[in-house]
DNA sequence: TTGTATGCGTTATCAG
DNA sequence: CTGATAACGCATACAA
């Protein structure tokens, strides 16, 4: 059982007679063609079972409708949003996606945009990895005149449309709604520092303090807490310490929230009433859980839109250097889990 | 700013005083070339910033190392562990993943094959919609000789690789179960019934009930209870009921199972001690609601391997006509609501 | 080992 | 409006 010769345009043209150019002219729905041979063309092709190479046209046409998406892990509620957001306006502009996870692993980042630059897409949209490197990649990818799209996890020197939250003031209204729920002592679980996203978060909080007259404090600033794990962790140290927090911002995730809400929910300590706790990125979960734990929602699907939206609009501008910075704005979600006034 | 135009083996061939045909040696590994040669070809290639044509090297090669891959959803944790999954075992030979999301819908879900049969993809893995319908253009795919993998939701009557979790034990396993906690009249939330899975979670259900000498009560059956709001409703009129159910199995989801969840709560119906919960697929929140959830768990991850690790068997012995259905055994995962012994 | 020639399936250009 | 032909970039059969 040989896989067996698709029908070509070849095979309807010599069924009807016709030249191969003109059965393209008739399925690529061109008006230099007509009517009536379009419609025969047409009815063959269904009966012959016909289906267009993409490889072969794309080849020709010298160009791929699909758009790359490299995002560090495919299962987060927060990726899987903006995945969908995007898919939203890709799908009915004819446009497939490509969706391509790096794991977090810089090396496995270059290796897959190096794929989607092989294949020829006409964009790339990313959220860097975690362990961050060399941006040669996505400067070949510039340099190839591929669109580039980042967004949230970015490399602030390149040159390219980027669309991000506004992680400085989400972070400072998190901080302030803590204080003025009479919280004194701030924790704040940070994510590394390399990243940008997690170094605004910081700056965020630290003017919150200032601002409101409160000191900043190391001993309360707890490096890499970004996994729920690493959160727990973090919780223990911090529950143990001479004059231990009385609220902690998981800065980093939701996920790191939880490991949080755990650990203190395990020593017994009241919820909101001895310890406050928000999150970041309104993850379903957050909902859920008792206390309902505050965090920080990134409107994620209409983040995926505005890519999509993105990317089209350069198409039709392209020549154009239009590179800009797209600012969403979040909005903090107040639960129980810091609510005591 | 035009698109600047990349680099082929011409170029690379030109500049070496070479055939274009010896550069392609060079880069594809071949044997038929001079180790010098292949190493001046290779290291020129990369200087000029060389990158292949993926679409031209395909279309050439009659294949594409790509698998399409058509889900519901992206952003079910079911569905993104199996592709993670299959990730794991497809990029390590090589190979692309192209996801696509049908929503549920039977006529987007049709687009999406056609989409990856023009690709010339090498295989099509897919779980089908809720919204069935005609299995046409899954027939399709079969009729190129394009590897189909069904998985998890499939149309029966096709003979393709299937990769299914066995629902009717699992659900036995989870209503015998909740018969030992000591619950009496049991409710089942149902899914769609043109959908096999659920149809065998009802059949285990019944199954279950009858060996333990148990009644089968239509009214204790709610049809169409599969997503949170729905299992919602469902238990707000099931616990209407002049003799209300003192159990009730989510068998269409977590999702459903935390509507219940969240209803008798909210009706202060203490769990597990006067309403039993158990749900399906073994959702990361499961585990932190309070009570956390009984569930099931589908081993998605290992669904994902097997189902990778099928596609390249076949390929191997392609031309063989072996189909036939992986099953795997879900597992019971006992939690607080529904322990009560 | 290397070069030449051809074709994968389309689309675009040019005549007619 | 239609047909012939070239070209997209690469890989292979064949010749040298």
């Amino acid at each position: 059982m040989k896989r067996q010769k698709r029908t070509t345009i070849y095979d309807i043209a010599e069924k009807l007679n016709l030249a191969a150019s003109s059965v393209s002219r008739a399925l690529s729905n061109s008006d230099k063609i007509n009517a009536e041979t379009k419609a025969l063309v047409l009815k063959t092709a269904a009966e012959m079972n016909y289906q267009q190479n993409a490889m072969a046209s794309n080849l020709r046409k010298g160009s791929n409708p699909t758009i790359g998406v490299v995002v560090p892990r495919i299962n987060q509620y927060f990726f899987s949003n903006i995945i969908a957001g995007l898919e939203e306006v890709t799908f009915n502009k004819g446009y497939n996606l490509v969706i391509c996870q790096s794991n977090e692993s810089h090396e496995r980042e270059v290796e897959v945009v190096n794929t989607l630059i092989n294949q020829n897409v006409s964009g790339i949209v990313i959220s860097i990895a975690a362990e961050t490197g060399s941006s040669d990649h996505l400067q070949q990818v510039l340099d190839r005149n591929i669109q580039l799209i980042q967004f949230d996890r970015v490399v602030e020197e390149l040159e390219t449309f980027k669309v991000l939250n506004d992680n400085y003031k989400a972070s400072y209204a998190a901080v302030t709604h803590l204080i003025e729920q009479g919280y004194r002592r701030i924790a704040l679980l940070e994510g590394p520092q390399e990243l940008h996203i997690f170094r605004e978060r910081k700056e965020g909080y630290i003017a919150a303090l200032k601002a409101h007259g409160f000191p900043v404090l190391e001993e309360l600033m707890y490096a890499n807490a970004w996994t729920q794990e690493l959160g727990a962790q973090a919780t223990y140290k911090l529950l143990e310490m001479a004059s231990p927090p009385d609220a902690i911002f998981a800065s980093t995730s939701d996920f790191a929230a939880l490991g949080v809400l755990e650990v203190a929910t395990g020593k017994g300590i009241r919820i909101p009433e001895a310890l406050g706790i928000c999150g970041y990125s309104n993850e379903p979960f957050t909902e859920i859980t008792s206390p309902s734990i505050t965090t920080i929602d990134q409107f994620s699907i209409e983040m995926g839109k505005t890519i999509g939206n993105l990317h089209f609009q350069e198409l039709v501008n392209s020549g154009m250097v239009i590179k800009k910075t797209v600012n969403i704005r979040p909005k903090l979600i107040v639960r129980k889990s810091s609510q005591r006034v």
